[in-house]
Formats: structure tokens, C-alpha cells, sequence
DNA sequence: GCGGAAGTGGAACTGGGCTTCCGGATAAAG
DNA sequence: CTTTATCCGGAAGCCCAGTTCCACTTCCGC
């Protein structure tokens, strides 16, 4: 792998950026666009058709941009994440832990349940495309600093651990994906229950140990082979 | 067509048991045993193939008992929501309503994250196989007895309905369903946070209105068209 | 045992979705 | 306006399940 970033003798990269053509630079970006939709719609099972009609091109302009379906997915993923990061850090700054942490806890499900393919590539750590890994990391850091931030303020019981957060989310985003116009009210109907419960009770203790996302990640992989 | 049997004038019935020859019974018995736990482990997913291998005889026939995988879907779906609904009478038996609505709120998620095709079936609502429409009505109907003497006697939150609690079931199994050794753990960490939750609080009220099935229903068949 | 109906395995078929391919269209350079 | 590298559409090919089919085997009444 070897990072080597800077002038110097180059690697025989394959040259991140090839000039595209006007059209071409547009038609990409429709694709994205129509790709986004329709993965958050219809999860990782939107069809590659599907998404070539809406963007209003052939299947073949698709397949050019992005290979193979899983590229496609992957550079949809991508954005999600980004815009995700983005969320947790501004959760960050609000300067009460409490609030900032309740904050992002109502935002997260939210997503999840808007960008389906999101919420099922969360929910099952699908092979991550190394370009959201970065991102990746910063959300779960960003995270973790909510919780631990939270539970220093006494918002929420100690023996939670950040990983803990994060499969409630996806837990509640599962549930409520299916409901239709309902689905915001009963978002924040199950949050709220689950906020409840996760605030500090004396003389009760959890079973089991906090999770955090290492053993997280180390509990998914075992389950490939 | 027409397996006019014996003598007589036969009704046009699809004679519902036609005597099998005592190997093919036992096939089909052997098919059910491992479609049931194939389904279990990899969800609807399953294939057929890994079906037949594992009783140990053809695709064909696999597919002769089932003439189609969905019909092979229903009927093991159908005796998991046999064995459901059994859990939920014996719940019902217990006499402290609230201990009955804890126990079968930790089995139900235990039962659908070790079957994840009736994981999977109860949060989609995919279409239901007709012979188990009643099973599904039993259950319905105990789990909204269990939820509403437990409000009775004050163990749970009174803006809470039956549809609500089946959700966020779901949402446990779900999210507790990749993890590995530490499901059970993870799932008894999680039903206790969801249980704190459900408490009655003082001065507090959950945003919209208490959640049935009827509504559920509704909300879930919309999605279709 | 024997005959034949009932049952079996697995190869062949089918359909749906992803991927490839190529003749024709189009943007950009001269 | 011509040229040409680039890009486009969508038909054709491929692959992976599910389903069908039939020559062969097995059970069971005689």
C-alpha cells in the first residue's frame, strides 16, 4: 500500500483523475444522484436498471461510470457517511453533553431509516469500501466521545458502551423502516423509550460488559467464514 | 390431472392427505427438519440446494413435497409461529402480569434471532401463508393481553400499544441477530434498557399515540403497490 | 419374488439481474 | 466544417437461483 503522496517518482497509480468529457462529467453525476435514491428507497437490492431510468441514460453509461454494482454502492455509501460525520460533529459542539448526545441519537435512526441501503450496510458490516474506512473511523471516534461526554455529565448509565448506542440505533431504525407516514412519529416514540432506558438507575447493573466497537467489528468478522 | 382415487364420485377436494409411502413421508420430514434450519441461519435467503443437501436427498424432491420455495417458506414459518404462540399462552399463565410481559418479551427476540426467516417474515410482513393467518391472530391477540394487564397492574408506561412493543421486538432481534457468542448477552442488555424504558415515568408523555395492530397493518400493506 | 404405482435424483430449462460489447452519436480540437 | 477520441444506448451474454422433467429405483400388495 504504501501511501507516497507528494511529486517524486510515481507509482504506476491508476491516474485518480482522467479529464472527462462535459457530458460525461454530467451524466455521472446524475447517475449518483439516481443511484442515491434509489438505494435509500429500495436498499442494496435497487436495481442497476432502475437506477439508469431515472437518471434518464443507458444501463451501459452506468456500468461504465462505476463498474460493477458494488462500486456503485460503494461510492453512494461514501456520501452517506460524509454527510453523517458531518452530523455527529455538529452534535459535538453543542456544549451540553446531554443534549448533544439526544441530538444525534434522534438524527442517526433518522438517517439510517431515510438511506435503507445505509441502515443494512451499518446493520450487517457488508465489505466496506476503503474509501468510506476513514469515515468510518471518525463517525465510531466521534461517537464514542458522545457517550463517554454523556455519561460523565450523568445523562446516561455508565455500563453503556459506544457500540451499544450504536446497535439500538440500528435497531430502531429496522424497526421503524417499514412504517409509511408514520414512520417519523414512531421514530421518535422508540427513541424516546430507549433514551428512558438508558438513563442512570441506581441499584441495577446490566448484564454482560459494555460493547465497544472493536469487539463489535471482531464479533462480525467471525461470522464470514 | 384428475387422481380419481377409489369407486364412488369423488368431490373435486384436493384431498388434503394423500397416503404417502412410508419413505417419502420420511423424506419429506427430513426436508422440513433442515429447511427449518437452514432458513433459521440464513434467514429467506436460504436455497433450496442447501435444503436438499442437508436431508440428504435431490432438489427434486424438495421440490416435490414444496412445489415452490414459498410454500416451503409457509409451512416452516407456520410451525415457528406454532411453537410462538405456545411461549406466549405459557407467558400468559403467569400469574404477576408483569413477570409474564418480562418473560415472553425476552423469549420472543431469543426466538427470532435463533429463526432469523421469522425475523424477517415479522418485520416485513411479506405475505403471510394462509394457514398461518389464525396462529397469527392467537398471537395478536395474547401479546395485546400481556401488554395490557401489565399496564393494568402499572409495570408498563399506559401510552404504549401491543404494536408497539412487537416493534421494538423486532428491532432487538434485528439488531442483537450478528452478533455471534454474545447474542444472548447482548440481547439481555438490550431488552433491559427497552424494559427501563417502557416504565411509567411521571410528567412525561411519548409523542404520538399508542401503536396497534390494526394499524400496523395497514401501514406495512401500504408499502406494496 | 413380481408388477407396477409411487418416489427419487439430478440434469436441463427458465427467468431475472449484472456485465460486456459495439455500432452509432457527440463533444471538442483544428 | 472535418476529424477523431470519447461517450452513449441497449441488445446480447453470463451467472445464479428456482422449477421442471424423466429415466431409474424403491416400496408394497399380491
Amino acid at each position: 500500500m504504501l501511501p507516497v503522496k507528494r511529486g517524486f517518482v510515481e507509482s504506476p497509480e491508476p491516474e485518480p483523475e482522467r479529464q472527462l468529457r462535459a457530458d460525461a462529467r454530467r451524466n455521472r453525476e446524475r447517475v449518483l444522484a439516481a443511484a442515491e435514491q434509489v438505494f435509500a428507497e429500495s436498499g442494496l437490492k435497487g436495481q442497476i436498471e432502475e437506477v439508469a431510468r431515472r437518471a434518464g441514460v443507458g444501463v451501459g453509461t452506468v456500468c461504465r461510470n462505476f463498474p460493477t454494482k458494488q462500486a456503485l454502492v460503494e461510492a453512494v455509501l461514501t456520501s452517506m457517511y460524509e454527510s453523517l460525520v458531518n452530523q455527529a460533529l455538529v452534535a459535538l459542539e453543542h456544549p451540553d453533553p446531554g443534549a448533544a448526545f439526544e441530538q444525534f441519537f434522534v438524527a442517526l435512526p433518522e438517517f439510517q431509516a431515510r438511506h435503507r441501503a445505509l441502515g443494512e450496510q451499518m446493520a450487517n458490516e457488508l465489505e466496506l469500501p476503503s474509501s468510506a474506512q476513514p469515515l468510518r473511523e471518525q463517525l465510531t471516534a466521534a461517537l464514542t466521545e458522545l457517550v463517554t461526554r454523556a455519561q460523565a455529565s450523568g445523562a446516561i448509565r455508565a455500563d453503556i458502551g459506544p457500540a451499544d448506542v450504536s446497535m439500538l440505533f440500528a435497531g430502531i431504525a429496522h424497526a421503524t423502516a417499514i412504517a409509511g407516514e408514520l414512520q417519523p412519529v414512531l421514530r421518535e416514540r422508540y427513541v424516546r423509550i430507549v433514551l428512558d432506558g438508558m438513563r442512570p438507575r441506581d441499584a441495577s447493573t446490566l448484564p454482560g460488559r459494555p460493547l465497544d466497537f472493536a469487539q463489535l467489528r471482531r464479533m462480525k468478522q467471525r461470522r464470514k467464514p
